[in-house]
DNA sequence: GTTTGTGAACAGATTCACAGCT
DNA sequence: AGCTGTGAATCTGTTCACAAAC
């Protein structure tokens, strides 16, 4: 199931999407998540779905179609189908195991955060450069040397980090990320980072989120 | 300096700026910052901005130019003035006061995190509807319940909230907010929210970044 | 000579509007 | 009759390329 496949392309579909496209097919999934919890299970029309999420009617519609043919014209989309469909396309209908890098503040809440292991992405190790953190236990996890991190990347067979370490040492922690084999890296460092071809890399950056909120308080 | 005067648009600027435009400048600001740590007093080129943020240079130069003419033709910014400049267009040259609501594991972490406050953003109160959290204290914030809100914002004059509920809560506790007369938020919980014209909501939605991350890996 | 600031060209994303299917 | 899927039009943001300033 998490199979590496080595082929560049794996399928027929992907004309290139916007990634804006891909942000918010994760919200179209989480609605869908939840109308499916409320057992409401009539087709879901584009229009419904622009009231629930915000989105133009036509702009769910884009984006569902630059995927496929989800809908039933005259109908709608159905609600089971199109969630299972989301989950394929993003990459959920699986398990994703995760390093976190950097036990501060912010390390430390994710490691509790519920919202990620319920849908199936879970941090299964931690490692922090501080030798004074080193075996410290957060639930089963247990803190240790990021030099240990490309052996147990390969045993843990583990597929994205999550980096939370000071700016500073950022771009380090990631060239040993990425020297372990690991292709996706969720950053929360507020420093730009370089990566290689074939590792992707999500920037967080709460500076730039509550920046902008002064901007908007001080300029409108 | 904190005033609120109502006059509907304040200044002369401001031909509607693309948000994307606005979040790079804390990208500038940051690297300026840097910079001159480093004790760089050369002026910068949109040359070597670019460089420095990977941002194109005639996207340094478009941006800044949004704001006004902040650099010097043949030479470049200047930059201790052109920092200076971004602190007031950014409108962080000025102390905020910050509510937060919600003490769970996200919150705490940020109630611990120096990256805020080094920069003029303060969180001096924090709230919980959680009576078993009442009282507990995190350095000097002392965590009250919701409903002190209103009463709290004013004596403390708050400027801003930061709304880490989970997300069955967040509108009831974002109306509260907003009727506490706070008009800027920034949400961690996953949810479609509503605030009323002349409120900002800033949304930071990490199961949609993991989720975005998720779909690289798996589509790429 | 160098680098900004900016019209004009370009690229990308969103919305319109309707043909095509159910 | 109703709603999707999609070309075409529109809108928004980015890059080009060069005249103006130093």
């Amino acid at each position: 199931m998490a199979d590496s496949d080595p082929q560049p392309r794996p399928m027929i579909k992907v004309p290139r999407i916007p990634p804006m496209t891909v942000r918010r097919l994760s919200t179209y999934y989480r609605i869908l998540r939840t109308l499916e919890a409320l057992g409401d299970s009539e087709p879901l029309s584009s229009e419904r779905m622009s009231h629930l999420t915000g989105f133009t009617a036509a702009q769910v519609r884009r984006d569902l179609a630059y995927f496929g043919s989800f809908g039933k014209r005259g109908v709608g989309y159905d609600i089971q189908e199109l969630q299972l469909s989301l989950r394929s396309i993003l990459g959920i209908d699986r398990q994703w195991a995760i390093a976190l890098v950097g036990v501060g503040n912010l390390g430390m809440a994710l490691l509790s955060y519920r919202g990620f292991s319920s849908q199936g992405f879970h941090i299964t190790s931690a490692f922090d450069s501080d030798a004074t953190k080193h075996g410290r236990r957060f639930g089963s996890i247990v803190v240790r040397p990021v030099e240990d991190l490309p052996r147990v990347a390969g045993e843990e067979n583990i597929q994205m980090a999550i980096v939370t370490v000071p700016p500073a040492e950022a771009q380090r922690v990631v060239d040993q990320v990425v020297a372990a084999g690991i292709k996706g890296i969720l950053n929360f460092a507020p420093t730009q980072l370089q990566v290689p071809k074939g590792v992707w890399l999500v920037r967080v950056d709460l500076s730039i989120e509550i920046e902008y909120l002064s901007y908007l308080l001080t300029n409108s």
